[in-house]
DNA sequence: CCCGGCTCAGTGGCCTAGCCAATAGGTCAC
DNA sequence: GTGACCTATTGGCTAGGCCACTGAGCCGGG
């Protein structure tokens, strides 16, 4: 067990991302739409038996991810936001079925990112790709699936396009994007193969080649679909 | 003056706002790092003159978009996002600097579902599209900019991709989309040649043409980006 | 009848104060 | 050296209070 797997910290939950949840999956399971308005802070804090200073740190969260505006003196309303983030959820849960709209947009992103990296890395950007390639290598050498080498590698890449917008997009499905990585490389062959459509991509990069790039990257999240095209058949056996 | 471009609501800031803002400009003037902690909070708030329940609905705010952690009993630490933050909290506030970076990300999202469009669409997509393009027409015929034409042009093609996770990810930068809009349709001239391409996507998407309606969508995005090209100039005239 | 001003009730905003839970560090005993 | 215990510091949450804001309704004047 290296220092990298040692067991994340113990994460206490904190009493208002409990509420902004609960808050969250009513607003979904009662239909509200954009503009309706939630019951008053007093009467929500006393129903959800909390006080009215840990629903108002919820209603701070649920406003910053932007399912509702608090309105002084009017009340708290939802979104047209809020009913995206359901469907995100939904996402998320259905995930058996939603993995094909996962590939399609870290095709749309990853693609593009490669492209600017093969514009605009640094010779440092060139190095951190290079670490990432060396460390999913050695982990795939000793029989791992090379996950976290995989996860360096695009983080790598992504940081080598210097593209914020685009970073904090990526940063946005990571969660979604991690299930995705870790089916792929769990099939036998795939992480060697993985290895292989990244030195490619690498390649490209380094040759300040943005098209080759893409095509590469391209490649490269097709071959994740391939997985997605298989994984049904091994759930019905 | 049009109902869409009424001024928006008068908005509010709110205490927590302000001092999430000071927070982050502190942590970037003074250089903290991941891991580095952040005063108590006793002390903090005493020192920004506010509650400490309003510091700590602050610092909910920060938490939730991934600037620190808060850990109780030890205090409140910076996380490694922190830095990646004032990057994008700089790239919107230098908006005038960063439009390629809008420009690169809908080029990346934009062209992904055009070709996703030609793909999916049904009849009723197709009516959308052509209903957006018909308005969007109408406005510019009678001298109007055609941007609440555009804005439906582009919704219409966005739900014709039948992509829930890619149509999140562009709402989730439609504010900055919009000002890419508003300047680009603002010059002379571009209106007609922006309904030109509306025109060629829509004819790429009616034909099931992924690969044209993804050529056709990257040369009107890089339309746009002529705007961000010609207005430097126009800023130092 | 319509419009503007005022009032009231309901709502959120922020503050103060208090007490408990969690954490880290230090000390002592085995 | 290790484990247990204690202490100081820190955050977590509650309760209560008062003020600011908002929307609706009412009244008076034109």
């Amino acid at each position: 067990m290296t220092a990298s797997e040692f067991p994340a910290r113990l994460a206490r939950v904190r009493l208002y991302e409990q509420v902004a949840e609960q808050i969250t999956r009513w607003i979904g399971d009662n239909g509200l739409r954009a503009g309706d308005r939630l019951p008053p802070e007093r009467d929500l804090a006393t129903r959800l038996g909390v006080s009215r200073a840990t629903l108002s740190q919820a209603l701070v969260a649920l406003e910053v991810i932007g399912v509702v505006v608090v309105r002084h003196g009017d009340g708290t309303v939802v979104t047209e936001a809020a009913t995206g983030h359901a469907r995100i959820g939904e996402a998320i849960r259905d995930h058996a079925d939603r993995l094909p709209e996962v590939i399609e947009t870290r095709d749309a992103l990853e693609t593009k990112l490669a492209a600017l990296a093969a514009r605009r890395r640094s010779d440092e950007d060139l190095a951190r790709i290079d670490a990432a390639l060396a460390f999913m290598a050695a982990d795939v050498d000793n029989g791992g699936r090379g996950v976290e080498g995989d996860e360096r590698f695009h983080a790598a890449v992504t940081t080598a396009a210097h593209s914020p917008l685009l970073a904090r997009l990526m940063a946005e499905i990571s969660d979604l994007i991690r299930e995705t990585r870790i089916e792929s490389l769990g099939q036998p062959g795939r992480p060697r193969a993985s290895l292989a459509g990244h030195g490619a991509i690498a390649e490209a990069i380094r040759a300040g080649d943005p098209d080759a790039a893409a095509r590469a990257m391209h490649e490269h999240v097709e071959m994740v679909s391939d997985v997605a095209v298989l994984r049904p058949e091994a759930e019905s056996a």
